[in-house]
DNA sequence: CGCGAAGAAGATAGATTAGTCTAAATTAAG
DNA sequence: CTTAATTTAGACTAATCTATCTTCTTCGCG
């Protein structure tokens, strides 16, 4: 609800970067594979990743992906903003232009209370807290 | 961010009835006029309000859509339940499936309460919210 | 240097969503 | 009973999004 499709896409492949801090490059192939994403469409995506310099990435033979920085660096809203763009975020509740604090939409007062939720989550939560939730489940489903 | 394309559009739309509540039937081009919307695109989002009872219709001279119930009883998440469907607020923050209480995905704990949050606020906002909200709008637009 | 393993980039195809158009059914009014 | 206004239903078109395919570039290694 919070993600487009592309971004929730991002998110579990850098999960996935998460989960072997130490590895070095890791290949698209690799990535979509644990990931259980289609591997050319991601490339597409990790590629923008790149570009806003949350992933890094080196060609040839041994190359592949890495995070930028340490997992618990990046934040959901990092990635959100990188892959979804600004305005996602801004909109007004019920997409009744010209919408600011000083010409608030109807609802502007309410919604800005629910806006401030999300974005306290997006940022407080990184992908080393994503990485530790997955984990955490996979324990869950190898025990039952 | 919350509501699909299809969404936004009946909220405006209902909005619009909000305002008139002693109108009678107000046809689909008069609201869509109003609302800045397509209105044949419209009236298929209206012929599915009608069919989940949160709009009435009439037919012949003089037809068109009202409300089905006060816009102080018809809420926010009455109108997303009925044109996005309830999977959408139950999704997992990131998509592993599955994902429920028991077997949580990474995040589920802090993401409940995001959820939560949302929820409490699509439940308690109400049409009649709304339509408030966007006098107060008006006016401050006006005034400017 | 030259070969092969990777990512980068762009063209293309398929699926889904947004939106339009046409015809049919219904109703009110004259 | 006829006509006009309106919803309803469905076919159709256009645009966007998802995904694939192909080609090119880069890089490591022998």
């Amino acid at each position: 609800m919070l993600y487009s499709n592309p971004c929730e896409y991002a998110i579990r492949a850098m999960t996935e970067l998460a989960l072997r801090p130490d590895d070095g490059w890791i290949p698209v192939t690799v990535i979509a594979e644990e990931a259980d994403l289609p591997s050319p469409y991601l490339g597409k995506i990790l590629k923008d990743l790149v570009r806003a310099r949350l992933l890094q990435s080196t060609r040839g033979p041994g190359g592949g992906y890495r995070l930028a920085r340490p997992a618990s660096e990046i934040s959901l809203f990092d990635v959100k903003l990188t892959v979804d763009g600004p305005g996602d975020l801004e909109r007004c509740a019920v997409g009744l232009d010209p919408c600011s604090d000083e010409t608030p939409c109807p609802l502007h007062v309410d919604f800005v209370r629910v806006r401030a939720t999300i974005h306290e989550y997006l940022t407080s939560t990184t992908l080393a807290d994503v990485a530790r939730g997955a984990i955490t489940k996979e324990q869950l489903l190898s025990d039952a």
